[in-house]
DNA sequence: CTTTAAACCATAAAATACCATAGAAAAACT
DNA sequence: AGTTTTTCTATGGTATTTTATGGTTTAAAG
C-alpha cells in the first residue's frame, strides 16, 4: 500500500474547552468501590498510619474524605466503613421498631462508638488509642478487605483468625466448592 | 467548565490510502462473556503476564478493566473472575443481617484474599508473589477457562490435575466414554 | 507559655504508564 | 485461491508517577 499527500480545504466544527476541569467526554477513572485484599502498614511515632491507597480509592468521591471506625462487637479488631455506608446503617435502624430494646443497644454501641477520621494529605489517619487497645495493635496493623466494609487487625491476631475461619469452613462443608 | 462549538475553515494536508490495504476495522468484536479455552503465557522479568485476549474481551465494558484473583481453597492454583462478579457477592452478603455469622468465615477468607488487578495498556497484570507461590508458578502459567470464572495454573500441575480428574472420572463411572 | 494536633516538606521503593517490536492472524484486492 | 498489507497479540525495556513513611514547621488549644 502507498500513501499520497493531497491538499484539502474544508469547513468543520470543533468543540473547544473553556475554563478548567476535565472535559465531559474524557473517560472517567475506573471506580473500584469494594474493599478487597489485605495490607500490612506501620504506625509511626505519632500514631499515624496510611490507609491503603486502594481503600482510599473506594471512598473517593464521597462527601467525607475519610473513614468511620468503631470497635468490633464480635472480634478483637476495628471495623471500618465509608461515611455513606454509616448513613445507610442509620437508615436501616429506622426500619426497626422504635421501642425495640435491641435497637437501643445497637445505637448505643454503634453510633456512640463510631469515630469519623479524615485522611491527611498523604492518606493517613490517627486511630484513637481505645480502638488500638481493643484490637491489641502496637506498631503494625493489617487493613483487611471485607467487601463493603473493612477491618483493622493486629497482624498476629489476624493470621490466627484466618486460620480459624478456614478450619470452620472445612468442618462445616467438607466438599465446599467456593470457586463456582 | 463549558464546551463551545466553533466553526473553522482551514487548509490542511491529508494522507490518503492508495492501492490495496486494510481500512481500520471499527466493527467491534462479538461479545463473549464466558472464559473458555486454555492459554499458556510467560511471565517477564518484572512478573508481568498477558491475560489472554479472549479473557480480556470477557470483561470488556465493565467498570473495572481488570480481574480479581485469589488463592484457590481447593487446589494449588489461582482463581479468577470479573469485578462485577465480586460485587454480586458483596451484595449477597448485604442481604443477610449485618451481624449474621453464617457467611462470616467465607467472606473473611474471600474478600481478604481477593486481589483486584488492573490490566496495563497491553493487557498485562502482575500476579502477587504469594499467589504465584500458592500455585507453584515460576516463569510460565496456564490460563484455564471455567465458564464464569477461570483459573491460573503451573503448566505441569495443570496437566497432572487434568490427568487425575480423568482417572477419578473413570473410576467413578466405568462406562463413561471420554474422547481422547 | 506549654502542649497537642494539624499542616507541610522530603524520599526510597514500588507500582504503573509509556515506548518498541516480532510474529501471527485477518482483511481486501487481485 | 493467493498475495499484500495492516492490525493485533504477546513480549521486552525504559521512564514517570504513586505510595508508604519519616521528619519539620505551623496552628490551635489548654
Amino acid at each position: 500500500m502507498s500513501l499520497t499527500t493531497i491538499k484539502c480545504r474544508a469547513t468543520f466544527f470543533l468543540e473547544v474547552q473553556r475554563g478548567r476541569g476535565n472535559p465531559p467526554n474524557k473517560e472517567h477513572k475506573k471506580v473500584m468501590s469494594l474493599f478487597l485484599s489485605s495490607y500490612e502498614n506501620r504506625l509511626d511515632t505519632k500514631g499515624r498510619i496510611s490507609v491503603p491507597a486502594s481503600f482510599r480509592a473506594s471512598v473517593a468521591g464521597e462527601d467525607f474524605a475519610g473513614v468511620v471506625l468503631y470497635r468490633s462487637f464480635t472480634n478483637n479488631c476495628i471495623e471500618g466503613f465509608s461515611m455513606s455506608r454509616m448513613e445507610k446503617m442509620a437508615a436501616a435502624t429506622d426500619k426497626m421498631g422504635v421501642f425495640d430494646s435491641e435497637l437501643d443497644d445497637l445505637t448505643a454501641l454503634l453510633f456512640a462508638d463510631a469515630r469519623p477520621l479524615a485522611f491527611d494529605v498523604t492518606g493517613r489517619i490517627v486511630i484513637p488509642s481505645d480502638l488500638l487497645a481493643h484490637a491489641g495493635i502496637a506498631d503494625t496493623a493489617v487493613f483487611v478487605g471485607r467487601g463493603n466494609s473493612f477491618q483493622i487487625w493486629n497482624p498476629e491476631s489476624f493470621r490466627a483468625a484466618q486460620e480459624k475461619s478456614m478450619q470452620n469452613l472445612r468442618a462445616a462443608r467438607p466438599n465446599l466448592r467456593i470457586a463456582e
